[in-house]
DNA sequence: CAAGAATCCTGTCAGC
DNA sequence: TGCTGACAGGATTCTT
């Protein structure tokens, strides 16, 4: 699924495309996602004009006239299409569209409909339920050394599962999270309440270079990721440890004791990582 | 209260 | 080729 980065790309996409639009047309295809669509959706969105987007974690916020916001997650296999001129009919999946004022059309695809969308007061974004306990956003200067120290203070769970509680630091997947443990060097079973001092000073870094790195490169996807300009092609990262079991690491080669990128799995993910240089 | 497991759903891929 | 089981980027809700 899209984590931080692939959401902020989509964002953007979307952003280019339809800021200053106005909606002409509106369609709701089934009754819920992983909630149910929104009382009366369709009727607030069509007419509407899109002032703006913003992101927070790994939500798209979608600003209307009229007062209100739509709040979007992508789930796990949710995407958003861009295009100009194909039919609803021919796109399975597609639970929720779109049409501006200039033929651009937007939809919501989603099989594996983990996804959601409602609707929230425009002044009152941050305090909707899904996003009022959530934790700072990493890219922010106010996840710092000091503030991840606080949060990491008593907790009694591996450092990787701590990273993937969205009310500690929002943002981080499954993915990020083995790649900023990596580039770290901090090894994901390691108690998160002894991530302090050094490591703690190298961790913070590292998850604002991962993160900024893959927006840079326009977000990065596994096999369902759609770029939201409407591009068919779409991007693959280079992942330094995530789906690389058993290959070495790019610091190890040559080195004694090197038993190559192990997996295992924590909490019921799977967590790829270097024995030899996570610590 | 905190931590881990179960859960929602479909598609893909490896192995037989 | 066709079937089966494992697994997939999330995060809420339920159990312990």
């Amino acid at each position: 699924m899209p984590e931080l980065p692939e959401v902020e790309t989509v964002m953007r996409g979307l952003r280019a495309r339809l800021e200053g639009r106005r909606i002409v047309r509106a369609a709701i295809n089934r009754p819920d996602l992983r909630w149910p669509f929104p009382e009366g959706l369709a009727a607030r969105l069509t007419g509407a004009e899109v002032l703006g987007f913003r992101r927070r974690a790994k939500y798209i916020l979608m600003r209307l006239s009229g007062g209100d916001s739509v709040l979007i997650h992508l789930g796990m296999s949710g995407r958003m299409n861009l295009s100009i001129g194909i039919p609803n009919a021919a796109i399975t999946h597609e639970h929720m569209s779109i049409e501006v004022d200039d033929g651009w059309r937007m939809g919501f695809v989603d099989p594996r409909r983990f996804g959601s969308v409602d609707l929230v007061k425009t002044a009152e974004e941050d305090q909707h339920r899904l996003l009022a306990g959530m934790g700072p956003e990493p890219l922010d200067d106010a996840f710092s050394a000091a503030a991840l120290n606080a949060a990491l203070k008593g907790k009694r769970t591996p450092i990787k599962a701590a990273l993937l509680d969205q009310r500690l630091v929002c943002g981080l997947g499954n993915i990020y999270v083995c790649e900023a443990l990596f580039r770290s060097r901090i090894s994901p079973v390691r108690l998160a309440s002894t991530v302090v001092g050094a490591r703690a000073a190298r961790l913070v870094p590292a998850i604002k270079a991962t993160l900024t790195e893959a927006i840079a490169a326009g977000g990065s996807s596994l096999r369902d990721y759609v770029q939201p300009d409407g591009e068919l092609g779409y991007f693959q990262h280079a992942w330094k440890v995530y789906g690389r079991e058993g290959e070495k690491c790019e610091v190890c080669p040559g080195e004694p004791g090197c038993t190559g990128i192990r997996r295992i799995v924590q909490s019921g993910r799977s967590t790829f990582y270097c024995g030899r240089v996570q610590r």
